[in-house]
DNA sequence: GATGAATGAGGATTCATTCAT
DNA sequence: TATGAATGAATCCTCATTCAT
């Protein structure tokens, strides 16, 4: 039977990649558990090795340094995200209720964050605070990609600049809401997350056009 | 003749303090310097002193540790914020429109970071972000009781614990808000604290209860 | 059959042999070019076998460490040397005018060591300079020898010891001029190979005993 | 007394650097034995350190990189070379015979190197062999220009671009020479050097022009 | 007080080499 | 054979902190 053969022959390139691939796996687990315990600055590779069980020439085998880690790392889970979540902060029908965009959006933005916990900790990243590193930050332009894709199903009158700034603005409330859920547990962090969704609501009403069955947003903004 | 000796012994004292005093002062801005341009956690203790212009020895006569300088420096913004903008985040009259409260907190919140970038460089702190730890941060305490201060004078009716959550909330989207704000320039940094403003009336107007010439706020909250 | 039994044994292995050889060449290839662009010390097997297109084990498997294919390399630069220019280096015809012959002898191994770069980077070889290991070097040794032979057909009434030592003044000439040569280009390079040929002449002649058909030192020489 | 207080005002700044420029003997001390014995490129800074009984991070006080501690090493011996051998190198009386111009130079020469076998080492330099980076070796500059300066003494007709090549080519074959004769030792060493002087001398005795009682290459020479 | 030298463990990263497949 | 994963000591260099002067 060929197939056989072909089976060998295909997988005779991944056999060797099996460990690899196992151990990039290990290592990103690793890493993951160092930067929620010392976040990405003060992570080692070091100490991702060695959380990994294997030596540091090991982790350079598969990473040329601390940085494609968190990179691979945030791009895994940005497709974990996809895979696990599928429409969280994809775009919505422009009929649904905001009420219902925004809560869906934000349960599911949670829960992952919540299953993922390195999520938080990478969105923070390598750099400086107050300067904010965009470009470099893979993790942060993918998400802003998605929630100005959110955005812009439910705000379709908005011009590219202003879709953009709310944009930015509604993923910073979004982790602004995240770390406090995050900090804290059962009813409270409940209220954490019905407070996030009232904030992202409230701000987000006035922009709705008049959509069918509407009739807030009467406030004409002028940022 | 005790004039004497007392002098001596009173100034003595002075004088070291008033040398000491510009040393810390010295220390401090220099710290600040670093760590804006490096963050906490990169900034080193060496690099604040050759900055500062003094040995290392020096520093570590005035601070046992670089946890110190930053809570030091924290606690002189706190205070300088308070000489220099009295009232901003200060309780006001409950009669005064939420805007006016709510824009003047902000314009006075985003001026002082401008010129006092290290303020927002410690709001991020040493710590771990998503383990928030507010027990070690001065700061974030410090701004959080002010926070309170100034939301339980415009939400009198509001619960503590709903007052606590809804501070928490409005110090996040204020640092939020802050990082955008901060990353932008011009026109669009203008527009980013106005964008700032709205998130916050809109999230606390339903919040101030039924009061003279107001009657949105209808809708009961149960966190 | 016997026939099939003894040519596949004797096939098997010739044809281990040719796929080894080829191997063999295409490692050594990549480590001329590797030692050429980052010199013996620095050169890293990883990057010889990644240059070869080949994996760090598969490199093992034909030397045993890093020096060994600096060695092989020397020696196979040797053979090519021998091939490709014959005589150079070569004993001649004592009757050989000394500025012929030395005009000879550089002007191929300059040759030779524009086509092969690495010659000269094998010929500082993996030693501490200024201890020089004669012993572990074949490249040197090799060079030695033939640098030997040819003086002796040049000056055959030297003593051993003189010759010896003559012949390595001239060896160490000859590399402090490639030094000079490969340093520079176009005309500058030529003047430098005629400076070296300058230097081994004036030095050899004196030592040439009379000569028939020799009247020395007559012909001014213009740089 | 006014003396007392300048002197302590004086040494003051200096008795601090007592410690420190004791250490920075002490690691240049024992950097050169390192690099003797290892060569520029294998030594590494920890050992430096070790030989010299302090940590790595004292030797990093006092140089910024390996690179520097090379240096500075060359720094010291051009100085200490000048202090000590005085007119080693240095431009002579014209008038001087070539021999006795050419035999001062290689004997002081050679002195010093035996004095300081790290000068050898150094003047391999930390670059690729082959490729030779005269600007960033300050030794290798100096040492030529010195060259260029005795030589312009001796050859006062020579165009620039000659003296250039025929510098280079002079200090070359120096280099050769002191490899050799490093290599040997006792009677061996000084045939050596013979044969370095007379391959200098006879280079050279072609280029200076007919000077008043000189007739030249007379002098039959056995080396 | 002030200095600057000293520390030494730890940071990221590399590399010659070996081993399981 | 060939692969590529694995190693771990070694590389250069940094840093918070201490100590002698």
């Amino acid at each position: 039977m060929p197939d056989t053969a072909e089976n060998q022959a295909k997988e005779q390139p991944r056999r060797r990649q099996a460990r690899g691939e196992r151990r990039i796996a290990q290592l990103l687990e690793a890493a993951a558990s160092v930067f929620c315990t010392t976040g990405y600055t003060a992570a080692s590779t070091n100490a991702i090795a060695r959380e990994a069980g294997v030596s540091p020439g090991t982790l350079y085998q598969f990473f040329p340094n601390k940085e494609a880690i968190a990179i691979e790392l945030g791009d895994r889970l940005m497709h974990q995200m996809r895979d696990a979540y599928g429409e969280a902060l994809a775009p919505v029908d422009p009929a649904t209720p905001l009420e219902e965009a925004v809560g869906s959006a934000v349960d599911r933005f949670i829960a992952f964050n919540c299953e993922h916990p390195v999520f938080f900790a990478l969105m923070h990243g390598p750099d400086v605070p107050g300067r904010i590193a965009e470009e470099h930050d893979a993790l942060h332009t993918t998400l802003l990609a998605r929630v100005e894709g959110l955005l812009s199903s439910l705000l379709p009158d908005t011009s590219p600049a202003d879709l953009a700034r709310t944009s930015r603005m509604c993923l910073g409330l979004y982790k602004a809401g995240l770390e406090l859920t995050l900090g804290h547990e059962g009813a409270e962090r409940e209220a954490y997350v019905q407070e996030l969704k009232n904030v992202l609501v409230r701000y987000l009403e006035p922009l709705v056009g008049e959509r069918p069955g509407r009739e807030e947003a009467s406030s004409p903004r002028t940022p």
